[in-house]
DNA sequence: AATGAATGAGCCTTCATTCAT
DNA sequence: GATGAATGAAGGCTCATTCAT
């Protein structure tokens, strides 16, 4: 049984994700449906439909957090900085959640999310420092300026629906304004 | 009757902004008890609640492009694209409805919003087109991604509740990104 | 200003008579508009819809008790009161309104409205009486059946939405029923 | 729960049945009442109001239908006929509802309405024509006419309120327009 | 543990009726 | 006397949440 309900809750946010990540005033009706499962199962693995969206947007942000540690180790920070600020954005213009999960990440209720979005923004924080100290990245940009840059790409890229083309000339803009000055 | 109509009419629509502003979900309810007047008498000035949406959306639109316009004449393009900007931005952080009237300006569903986003994006250009030839703002960059910029620089600043201090410092790279390299 | 208020009066009551034939359930600013008054002018003039219904009820009831009037001086007894059965049916037919004035014609709430359709069951039923009296109709049908059966004739070509060929062979068959057994 | 809900679905039709068949335009939550269960459990079963309206059409359909097709095996082919035709307007002159069915069975909106309406037709059609074959109703009475009759006499009854006496000598006339000219 | 049914609060919208010009 | 504006009380429908199987 156990298994059974981990599958179920897996199916669940996986659901959520993606019913949550088109409407975000989805219905949680439509996430059972998706999910393939009834609505009360639904409620017994999350009791409000706020757990459910804070569910949801934990795991996102801990998946964007798990890309700035892959790239953590990286031989080049610098290229590393850039890639994951650029990877960051492409996805948010596709999937409007991921953009709110990193505005949410500051601001969030819960405990579970605000963890993860503190995890995330260190990350993020490590990404920099070391892009900095490589000389790649103005040393007079602090995290918080250069953290609402990524927000402000992201959700611009997102509500904007921008072309591949015309988001990487934005993001080509945004990086000059980063790169250490020659 | 007439003045009195125009009188509620325009507390509706303040009402409205004030409270889409806060929270997009708001019910016209809490619309109609903000402005005073009975809920019907809401109904009566916006058939339709697309409709008060579409309006305080117009509005918008039009009080940014008007600000835009008063700049367009200005000795120093360079110094007014910024202000521009800058203003913008400023008041994005203080009111969530602004930023999303800058995304939907692209999108909107309503002939007269369109229009509105329209009229605003034209004046915005202009801003950038003289900013350009005066030498203040470097040529290669083109319309779509300088729009982005401002619809995500604005985005980011609201949803991250930054600081004037820290959204200054963002504003400050960004403009490093679009100024003329030396 | 007496001769504008008749006017408008009289112009209200066609309205009414008009898009309440239509669709019963039409509302009373339709009937202002189509009026080309304002709201309260019937207000004014019908200070509840009841009211106004009633109104358009009594006139009603007070056409069909006139043609019935007409005939009754009609030197064919006989004809005179199949004559009538059959315009009121075929004008039932197209206007639903009519069938319904003459179903409330018992029941109906205001003193006029009654009073009226009083005034109209007494003038069928001297067509009746005259009709019998000349040896035309069945000298045992007596009036409440004749009535009802005036009521549901119309009620069923109303309902039915019968072409013109199916109503006259429905009321052939009424009329073998009412007419004198040879 | 299946049990329950079946238990539910049928309490709430004969709360329709009742509530419309007494006032039409009656409310959605006066059903739900009667029946004795949340509002939110009517739209549950049937999501629109049309829905239910339909339902409740189509079950009076099939009654009658029934009614016809018991009658229809009877060895006296006349009186069946004739014993259907009472019975219908007889209760009919009881129950508002059924009388707006039979008319609204010709134009029904919903597939399954107008399916039920054919089916009643159908049976009522039979009953004639075996009661015509047997030289009980003239053989020249086409089956539109007689149907139209019906919905007559069904309707003139209820609309008129008629006491039994006056109904069985409407329907006295009714038949002896229908009976084979002797 | 999973499910589908039930529930009431809330939302958008309409309408008869009353005011103020 | 005529008008358009204002109003609150429904009405249809949805949704997060709770029960009972």
């Amino acid at each position: 049984m156990r298994a059974d309900a981990r599958d179920n809750r897996a199916r669940i946010m996986a659901a959520a994700d993606n019913v949550f990540g088109r409407s975000p005033g989805a219905s949680t009706d439509d996430v059972a449906k998706l999910a393939g499962v009834g609505i009360a199962t639904v409620f017994r693995h999350f009791p409000t439909k706020t757990d459910l969206l804070e569910a949801v947007l934990t795991l996102r942000l801990e998946r964007i957090r798990d890309r700035a540690l892959e790239l953590a180790g990286s031989a080049d920070p610098g290229t590393a900085f850039f890639e994951f600020f650029t990877q960051v954005v492409s996805e948010s213009a596709s999937k409007l959640a991921i953009a709110e999960a990193l505005s949410a990440a500051g601001a969030a209720a819960g405990e579970e999310a605000r963890e993860a979005g503190r995890g995330m923004r260190e990350a993020f924080g490590g990404l920099l420092a070391a892009a900095q100290k490589a000389g790649a990245v103005r040393a007079d940009a602090q995290f918080p300026e250069v953290y609402a840059l990524l927000i402000g790409a992201s959700r611009g890229a997102t509500a904007a629906e921008l072309d591949p083309e015309t988001r990487d000339r934005m993001l080509a803009l945004v990086f000059d304004g980063l790169k250490t000055l020659s």
